[in-house]
DNA sequence: AGCGATATTTTGACACTGTCAAGATTGATT
DNA sequence: AATCAATCTTGACAGTGTCAAAATATCGCT
């Protein structure tokens, strides 16, 4: 049988996949002890190579950054286009009510990624990635479209412009996950009550 | 005559009033390039005092990063007083618009201050001053404050609870923030249409 | 099977960071 | 003038990201 890369069973030779390994662990580290505490040496270490080994797969820690928000970013749009194809057409509010609900919560289960994914880590210290920038407006597009949607079935409270109705809305989820992964002026116990507080507001009062 | 501390032009002895002119430098040097770029050591270089002189009056990078907070905080807390002073009773409206105006404005402008008030660097990685924190929430006292006077006289779609409605309004306050100072869909050019989205989502259809 | 090319990893080094301990300097007070 | 406390400096340590050069392992080809 011969011995290809693909059986990942094979201990073969300087480390396997590195690439996933180095990905994965980061990831944990992020999860545990936040962003700042993910350093490329001690990530190295942990996954048994040596302090430098980690450049020949991501070209800077930065990299290695975009990446894994990245993969936080497959995570939402996914969630969003679950929740889009359940639309039965009289349920949109509550369709919708629950997307925000399981998003802020979900932001909340990986609140490290979330700040990295939306945080001055690499949108302003770093350089976000090509592949992260278009997967971010992609996932912006998708949300806007939802609302473009909805404000087509007068169910969302629209101005003048759907676009700056998305991005407000956008801003007001993004808000909330804020302020309740950092603590700040609220508490996780509030989230339902919340949650529809900003619903409300959003859309129209039937 | 003597020669106490108050004259500026001495050039005597140990410096002067570090503590001020610590304070004032790394405010500067935040603004222009960020918390990161922010070293203890550059800081005290370019005061002109040794690496570690800025240690007898900050116990902490932290202590200074909060007293720079901290001065965020009175200014946004002068805008709001300022700003609920001039109640003209039909005309909260125009009052309130104009601050979520003015207040995103000035978030702009001191955009690496406001993420220190607000950001992980103090409220996760670091550990808020009290008196930081104090000053921190008395600021939400006020809005929530405001947010009842505007609740009472029927201005501002409340819920069940005002205090949620405060939060949520918050909320959307600091997204938009955060969402125009990293640059993340929107830029600062939709600022007044997405004020007036936000502010009509928030308040009463007349 | 063997050999050279290529991919992968390591060691050494550098400049930078925050901050502690110990010593030196200065101003005020008695 | 002498003492004391405030203030500042020097030296040191562990930690960081990352580059350059050397070492090693694997693959493709003859």
């Amino acid at each position: 049988m011969k011995q290809t890369d693909s059986t990942p069973t094979s201990r073969h030779y300087h480390h396997g996949d590195l690439y996933q390994s180095l990905l994965l662990m980061a990831t944990e580290m992020i999860s545990e002890g936040g962003t700042e505490s993910l350093s490329m040496r001690k990530l190295a270490d942990r996954v048994g190579v040596s302090r430098t080994a980690p450049y020949h797969h991501f070209k800077d820690k930065n990299v290695l950054l975009c990446a894994i928000a990245e993969q936080g970013f497959e995570r939402v749009e996914k969630l969003l286009l679950e929740a889009r194809t359940e639309e039965e057409p009289e349920s949109l509010r509550r369709v919708f009510t629950q997307y925000v609900h399981t998003y802020i919560e979900l932001a909340h289960r990986h609140r490290e990624q979330y700040d990295l994914m939306f945080g001055r880590e690499i949108w302003r210290n770093g350089t976000p990635t090509e592949s992260l920038q278009n997967r971010s407006r992609q996932h912006f597009k998708s949300w806007l479209n939802w609302i473009e949607d909805l404000s087509n079935q007068n169910i969302i409270l629209s101005g003048d412009s759907t676009l700056r109705t998305a991005q407000v809305c956008w801003a007001t989820l993004h808000g909330l996950c804020r302020l309740l992964n950092d603590g700040i002026y609220t508490e996780q116990s509030h989230l339902k009550e919340m949650v529809d507080t900003a619903v409300s507001m959003m859309l129209k009062h039937s």
